[in-house]
DNA sequence: CGCGACGTTGACCTACCTCAATTGGCGTGG
DNA sequence: CCACGCCAATTGAGGTAGGTCAACGTCGCG
């Protein structure tokens, strides 16, 4: 997430052109609801979305569908599959989907090749993890009408960053049943909270755009608090993470890759 | 988590030696109920639990609280916080808690001094993220008494594994009030349910001990899938995340630290 | 122009919440 | 050894947020 910031802020001009280099090769394109990853199978890449909205999933044996979260255009998608056997949850396209897809070996081969790209890839994982809890006490905590109110702020603030006044418009590709399984609610009870928002807050979910002419009153519904987004901090936080890649590299007390 | 797997599969001897005696040097108590970390506080420290349970939580403006994880003895509390400039959610002991508190500088020191100490980390954080995305469906998707029937087939198997037959005893250290603040239910609703499971299941939660007669059962009626707790993939999972760590060692291509 | 996907509405229902009181176990001090 | 106080578990009565079911409207697209 952020990776656009990353990317221009960590990478050296050198590794810059190689990672641009290597999305470009490896785009691909997901019709509306296509999975780039099902649960149960052996990952085999994470990807970079360009356009377009990727969920994250999981479902129940009788149908019972969670979307975990959402994943943006410029956002780092899955990096955690690849160190897993068999993937825990599955990933889908919202709706047209356009991503870049890095394969194991064509990330071993950048991982090598760029020495700043694993802290930042760290750090978005890390950020990852960070929506996801905010998700939990979302779906445990609010009721209904924060908890529409407190998704719609996140879109928002995850593409435009908070309004220092008044509002805007950006895109949101989720249909209201979508956002009934993304905050654990029926679609039907979705569509009266949306209305409720349209006549407390004149906030417009239409069209696949999302319109919020008061920010502030809005995320005060929801008690919306963009800590846990952590703007502005991929450069220094990827700087920070880059403390775990400090091992003495003198190689004698490395572990052979591979051993089991 | 599983750190003693990690630790005595991945780290060398002379590794391991420092491990341990690191972790000797920094043992830390807490009372029941005292935060080792604060939401919005400046994080200094990462912690291995002794024993005693951590819970990582959140809380509103209003006072609902909701715990996002535990962290039972063995396991990894709270890597991610060495990245962000102000922890996003606060984590505190169950009940009396000893750890070892590993600060900024001693972290340093020890990812200098162990190359293999950093991918067993990370396997470790991303195990945490794939638990938090299960508490993500099972708060969002199940009832109450597959959510609870869930939490404790979960704290069952993180300490003693899947029963191959029959069931079996653990430590289980919450109280039904904190059982709700981790479920998104009431302590009254709590107690309801697991009075249920006792009729049904023949489930005993009682004196900070949990027994679980017939797991098959319990496991069936929340739907427990383990797969999401990657049991024995430890030291693979590891090794796969030392990928990240590949990098060529010029230094030629090295971005200096702390800038911004 | 007809189909499919999405949004909207109404009537009814129930899982879970709220409030409030009671019980039981246990540690502590007298 | 008992009495008190605290904390957790338990119970009951009544309320409500949100679910379920089923129909209808609307818009875009082939």
């Amino acid at each position: 997430m952020e990776l656009g910031e990353i990317v221009n802020g960590l990478l050296t001009p050198r590794e810059r052109a190689l990672w641009e280099a290597s999305l470009a090769r490896h785009m691909r394109e997901y019709p509306k609801g296509a999975d780039l990853a099902r649960e149960g199978e052996k990952p085999g890449a994470f990807w970079i979305i360009i356009s377009g909205w990727a969920q994250k999933y999981k479902q129940m044996p009788d149908g019972r569908r969670q979307i975990l979260g959402l994943v943006l255009p410029g956002e780092l998608c899955d990096l955690d599959l690849f160190t897993v056997a068999r993937a825990d949850h599955s990933t889908a396209a919202v709706r047209r989907l356009s991503v870049a897809e890095i394969g194991r070996a064509e990330a071993q081969r950048l991982f090598e090749k760029c020495p700043n790209l694993s802290p930042a890839l760290c750090w978005a994982a890390m950020l990852g993890a960070s929506v996801q809890r905010e998700w939990t006490i979302n779906i445990g905590q609010r009721n209904a009408l924060e908890r529409v109110a407190q998704l719609l702020c996140e879109i928002y603030v995850r593409q435009c960053g908070v309004p220092v006044a008044g509002g805007g418009t950006c895109d949101f590709l989720l249909t209201q049943g979508q956002m009934a399984e993304a905050m654990g609610l029926t679609q039907v009870h979705v569509n009266r909270i949306v209305q409720q928002l349209r006549l407390r807050c004149a906030v417009e979910v239409r069209n696949m755009r999302l319109e919020i002419p008061d920010f502030a009153q809005l995320a005060a519904l929801a008690s919306f608090n963009a800590t846990y987004l952590h703007l502005g901090e991929a450069r220094a936080g990827a700087d920070r993470a880059r403390m775990l890649f400090a091992a003495e590299r003198d190689g004698s007390d490395r572990r052979s890759d591979g051993a089991a």
